[in-house]
Order: C-alpha cells, then structure tokens, then sequence
DNA sequence: TATGATATTCTCAGTACTAAGATATATCGA
DNA sequence: TCGATATATCTTAGTACTGAGAATATCATA
C-alpha cells in the first residue's frame, strides 16, 4: 500500500445514501473536516458499533446461565488468575468501587464466589470462587469461547491479531490521554 | 512480517505477570486454548478496552454541556442528517424503542429538539432539531472533533483508517452472525 | 372491504450500574 | 506517638437505560 501523502488542509465531505422514505428534510450540514479529523470520527463509531454487536452476543450467551456480562467477567478472571483482592477485580473488569461490591454481593447470593479475609491488609478482602463457581465457569468456558470465536469469524485470526494490537495501543492511548475537562479547552 | 503458520492443535497458554501484592493464590487455570480461539478472545478483551477508555472520554466531554453520550449521539446525527423519524434515530444510536421516547423526551424537555408529524405514515414523528439545539450542537462540535482526534492519536490517520476498516467488517460481520440462544448450543 | 400481519411509538416496571460520601484501616513523616 | 494523608471496601441515592407489552396506524391479500 502506497503511503498517504497528507495535507492539512484537505477536506473530506462524508456524505450517506438519500432517506429511503422518500421525504427527506436533506443533509442539512454535511460532514466538512479534514481527512484526519474525518479518520479519527469514523474509528470511534466503527469502534463503537462493533463493541455493541459483539457483546450483544456474548451478553445473550451467558444470559443463558442466568449471568451477567460483568458477572461473567468476574468468575473468568477468577477462574484463570485465581483469587484477587476486590479492587484487583476492581480494576480489571474496569467498575466502580460500588459496582465491585454490589456485583460480588450477587455472586455471592449465587453460591458462586466468596470473601475471604486478607490476612496482610484488614480493610482488603479476597473473591474467591466457591466449588460451584468453579464447576460452572469450567462448564461454561468452552463453548463461551467457541462462540466468541464464531461472532468475530468475520475476520481471519491473522485480521483478528492485527485488529488487536491496533486497538491494545488505541486502547492504552486513551487511557493515558488527559481529559477534556482537565484541560480547560 | 512473515505470515503465520497455524496448525488446528496447537496450543498457548497465556499468562500474565504474577500478583505484585505478594499474596497471590496461583493462576488456577491458564487459558488452554488453541492459537485461533486464543486470537479471538484477546480480541474481545481489546475490543471492549478501547471502547471504554475512548467513551469515557467522549462521555466527560460531552457532559460538560451537560448531555449524555447517547442524547449527544442524537444531536449529531440530526444536525449532520436533517431530520429523521424516531425509528431511523433508534437504529441509527443502537438503542431501544423505549429509549429513544425517552431520550427524545429528555431533549424536548431541553429545548433543543422537537416532534413533528410525518404527512405519509400518521403513526410515525420525526425528530428535528430546534433552532436552539443546532446552534449548540454547531458551537461544540468542532472542539468535540478535535477531542476525538487527540484521544485516538496513539494511532496515525493511516493506522486508524485500517483499524476503522477491520471493525467495520468486525461489527456487520457479529451483527449478522445467528445468537447462540437461537441455534441451541 | 374485511382481516390478519406488520410497523411505529409510547408506557411502565425493573435492572445494572455510577457517583459521592462514609467507615475502617494502613502508611509515613515529624 | 500523633496527625495527616492515602487506600479498600461499603452504603445510599440517583441515572440511564432495557424489555415486554399496549395503542394506534398501515399494508397485503382475499
């Protein structure tokens, strides 16, 4: 692929197929940005409407097992790392500080994670999975996996391992970014 | 780079570094999965990262006019598309029926959009801004734009242009793909 | 023109969170 | 030791939705 010779003063009109209706009230301000402005908008609603179609899926699959997303993700990453402080699991599943608790307060009521004291740091505690949590997500893991497979099939897992080392490093760039309102712009 | 050569039965087991807290209770089971399903679940994981760490960007900026992302997302595209009937709007931002009555609603209450009746079908309305709101979505998009573009800027405009093109396909390809709720698993 | 199927919006109850603050504990410098 | 600050979890009130179903209108077909 030939590099692109930028400039920065080239525009871009984005224009999108007439109402099919029939009664269009018309494209009443057109989409007037630079080439790079225009790049950057269209990533964040391609990013956006991907992240919904493919959690749609995977929302439905573990609705099945009467979970959650953010439920499933707790269990998963008890499952592989073993227990954790809440706030590790805090952190990961990227909740608030309420949310963790309240989450946590449900799988407990579902038999499938406990508290465990932390022996170092009295105002820290553990989730731990309970048996039951454990033969669960180990029945469930597999064909949780298969099916992810199968939804992001569209592209080839040499596509998918492209597609995530650019969003790892979109990813970690946002996080990393300043907010807008800490800027005074 | 060199292209990758897969084999069926292979197998990674992916670990991450070990609990800096000290107390760490064992990676209780490393993910065991072939190379394929291991690329489309680090996908997933990337995948909703990145959305998260762009949105809550987009998020902080739109609130400081204090509108939400979704009341946001509906300004934009009536500005940017003229008027549209509810359902377009609804499909268009991903959200429910119920949702987007609310949504409207909400921005009615605020001044800046209005219902209209649509001569050709009577039970359907369009969604029009008011002179209000164009004005304000005319003020702040622009700075809202430039956010974008500096929050995704870990990638190059060539970078995001191809990560845009892999989601796209992403996104239409997981929007198409059969629920699993529907095929039995 | 009936009739059934579909489409569009709206209502309402419920859900899954977030944000701000409270409480308890830990850490560190003086 | 004491005070100040930081950290970890929990509590509470509120928010932004979703999902199911109702009401109404339109369309296709006999």
């Amino acid at each position: 692929m030939p590099v692109h010779e930028k400039s920065e003063t080239d525009t871009v009109v984005l224009r999108e197929p007439a109402d099919s209706h029939g009664i269009v009230a018309g494209t009443a301000h057109p989409l007037d940005v630079s080439d790079d402005t225009a790049a950057a908008l269209k990533l964040w609603v391609v990013l956006s409407r991907a992240q919904v179609a493919v959690s749609a899926h995977v929302a439905d699959d573990v609705a099945r097992h009467g979970l959650t997303l953010t439920e499933f993700a707790i269990l998963e990453a008890l499952y592989h790392r073993g227990a954790m402080l809440l706030g590790e699991v805090q952190r990961r599943i990227l909740v608030s500080s309420g949310g963790i608790t309240f989450l946590v307060d449900r799988l407990v009521a579902k038999g499938l994670v406990e508290r465990q004291e932390c022996p170092s740091d009295r105002r820290a505690r553990y989730a731990a999975l309970t048996a039951e949590g454990e033969a669960l997500i180990a029945r469930i893991f597999p064909q949780h996996a298969a099916m992810i497979e199968r939804v992001v099939g569209a592209l080839s897992p040499e596509e998918q391992a492209a597609a995530a080392s650019l969003l790892k490093r979109l990813g970690h760039g946002a996080a990393a970014a300043e907010f807008s309102s800490a800027r005074g712009e």
